[in-house]
DNA sequence: GTCTATATAAGGATAGAC
DNA sequence: GTCTATCCTTATATAGAC
């Protein structure tokens, strides 16, 4: 039970990734989350200090590995000197699409990380921006490079479309369902497949 | 004071639009929806018996307005005989953007709307599926007739990226801000520019 | 580091007077 | 239709024993 995968810091991590996807930052009580995670109340405060710290811990344990791993596609994509468009947008998309895929938790978190965009939150915000805001940076500058017709200002718009319909895509809003037939994971990579083909269309159009 | 745009029962739906948009469904008790709206708490139990049913009168005020404008659209963008794929994605995308216009709380509507999709919440869901699905079909039966070429599975998924980016946008979550120079109405035109035309490429896309 | 017990506040909903 | 008062549940957080 010393096995530091399941100890208690992190089975509430897990138990609050679960329930914060399913109903939010304040629909989910501190009472399910530890009910959940079969840890004693108390233990939330004691190892967090309080309910918005979680929340931050929640994020924090996932956006390291995923803008890592972004950032490690990005610079794979731009070494050969010749980058291609879909190489950067899935550079982006697909690690955010693996996370979906991860069976252990990973799937809720980017029900999180949606709600997350949905709140509003200042606080949140600036956590989000302060902790990760340089990997998007590089990718603006990466996708100016390989459109360099389109001006600043059009590129950030259609930038934001892309993340728009990214977001979306990993929160599993939409309406498409999986095939009886067809693996998760074969679903969510059609997905990404979709996306990028939509998205590279979208950016290259004059 | 009979002025029914003033009525208690619009000033609880006007409070509770603006706090469900800015707090969320369980982030914002009755207690502030009442205060806000200067009226009693238990007013909220006589008009609409719960907050369940409050949530689901403060969609229904805006949609019944917002579908009906776009299937007059859709109608406008089809009767010609000769329809035009940017003419069809205007008629879903602008009465949406215009919405998010509206001063009167519609601005505060759409991030509402937002966060219902981010739910997830079954009760919502089969709410606005029983009342505004009709719409949706529509829509999909004319893409279909525009784009030929495109089997149903290939088109489903462009129409759902389309979805995203467009409640992304209307949410405004995005990173772009208005230009202290620009009015609201010219950046959301703008927007709905943008998103049209991107949307378009990539509906087109071989 | 984990427990029980509890302080203290806020939540949705309702009863009953006016 | 609107009010006050209150029921009952749930919430976050903490104190202090083990």
């Amino acid at each position: 039970m010393n096995d530091p995968r399941f100890s208690t810091k992190q089975r509430i991590l897990g138990a609050a990734e679960d329930l914060f996807a399913r109903r939010g930052f304040a629909g989910a009580s501190l009472r399910q989350v530890t009910t959940a995670a079969k840890v004693n109340l108390a233990a939330v405060n004691y190892h967090f200090g309080s309910k918005d710290r979680l929340i931050e811990e929640v994020f924090r344990r996932r956006l390291d590995e995923l803008n890592a791993r972004r950032l490690a596609a990005l610079k794979g994509a731009m070494a050969g000197g010749n980058p291609q468009l879909a190489e950067v947008l899935a550079a982006f998309i697909k690690p955010a699409l693996d996370l979906s895929l991860d069976r252990e938790g990973g799937s809720a978190f980017v029900r999180v990380l949606a709600r997350a965009y949905a709140e509003h939150n200042e606080r949140l915000r600036r956590f989000l921006s302060d902790n990760y805001g340089h990997v998007l940076r590089e990718f603006a500058a990466a996708f100016a490079r390989l459109l360099p017709r389109l001006d600043k200002e059009e590129l950030y718009w259609r930038l934001d479309i892309v993340a728009g319909a990214l977001t979306y895509a990993m929160a599993d809003f939409g309406v498409i369902k999986r095939r009886s037939g067809q693996s998760e994971r074969d679903f969510r990579e059609r997905a990404a497949e979709h996306l990028i083909r939509f998205a590279a269309a979208g950016l290259k159009e004059e």
